[in-house]
DNA sequence: TTGACGACCATAATATCCCATGATATCCCA
DNA sequence: TGGGATATCATGGGATATTATGGTCGTCAA
């Protein structure tokens, strides 16, 4: 597998240390970037992380706008200045610093979500809130998308 | 046979493991997918099971949503963040993780119902009663759309 | 000198591997 | 076509490897 997939809740030492999933871990490591790459996800309280995967997305992002424009300068602001890139110790644990935990008000436990390309980084109690919400919008979303399908190719009714 | 077809009805061992359907696993290595890729049904008490022409068709969901979108964050988070990749052990066995079983509401035995290029996996009695439900709404369908459908390709009622 | 951080070691819980067995299905040959 | 031999399958259990997590001991900098 090279994404990042399934969800995993794991608790921090007392020195502030969380184990990245081991399932993480390989597609990190597959992925060659070493350490982890980590920034505030955008209007949400959660953090974005990743390795090169991660990083080539961005850049393809921030490439679409011409240089110099002011939105080029704020997403490179959002994406490249606000992120760090946190070391891997020998087993596997990283260290939050204290603004990524802030932004994502994070205590003792993390929810590690896995998105494909990426992952976040969650408050357990709020991913549980923001899963529900997204859940709903999916489910009204494929509903509307099924029946669309559906008359033009019967088979994309098929759930 | 390149597709999950029938149904089949297995108990889970003192461990939690259960096997996949040999005739499950056969489609399995044919598709080329190393594990199980397993998430909740969106709409129903069940859970929906494949290999990569499964992870194809989530992909392909997902890949209409611009990078960074919130659509796209929804989608991820619903489709990738819950699912799970199992391993499956060398007598092809799996092993549902909480979350899985809570879902679908599974205890001692599971249903396995193959539908075609996926397949999925029911508390058994909660399948049954599905099922009942599904049939009745198929015979009423049908008998609606008179013979017309049933002349032009019988097979239209099954599933 | 103290306090933060990094490298290294320890351990309990859990997943994974490997071998065993009874039941059922499949094959093969008289 | 029958019926015994053989293979396949679902299931069980013990041994082993991973994983998450906790702690210790230097080291470097303030």
């Amino acid at each position: 597998m090279d994404r990042f997939v399934s969800n995993f809740t794991l608790r921090l030492d007392a020195k502030g240390r969380v184990s990245i999933p081991a399932a993480y871990r390989g597609v990190l490591a597959r992925d060659g970037f070493d350490g982890l790459y980590v920034y505030p996800t955008l209007d949400r309280p959660a953090l974005d992380a990743g390795g090169n995967a991660l990083l080539a997305e961005i850049e393809q992002l921030i490439g679409r706008f011409p240089p110099f424009s002011d939105e080029r300068e704020d997403f490179s602001a959002a994406l490249y200045g606000t992120s760090e890139t946190l070391k891997i110790d020998g087993e596997g644990r990283v260290i939050l610093s204290e603004p990524l935990k802030a932004h994502a008000g994070i205590a003792e436990t993390v929810a590690f979500v896995g998105l494909g390309h990426k992952f976040q980084i969650w408050e357990p109690e709020r991913f549980r809130a923001q899963l529900a919400e997204a859940t709903g919008k999916v489910r009204a979303l494929k509903k509307q998308l099924g029946s669309r399908m559906a008359a033009q190719d019967p088979r994309g009714a098929r759930e």
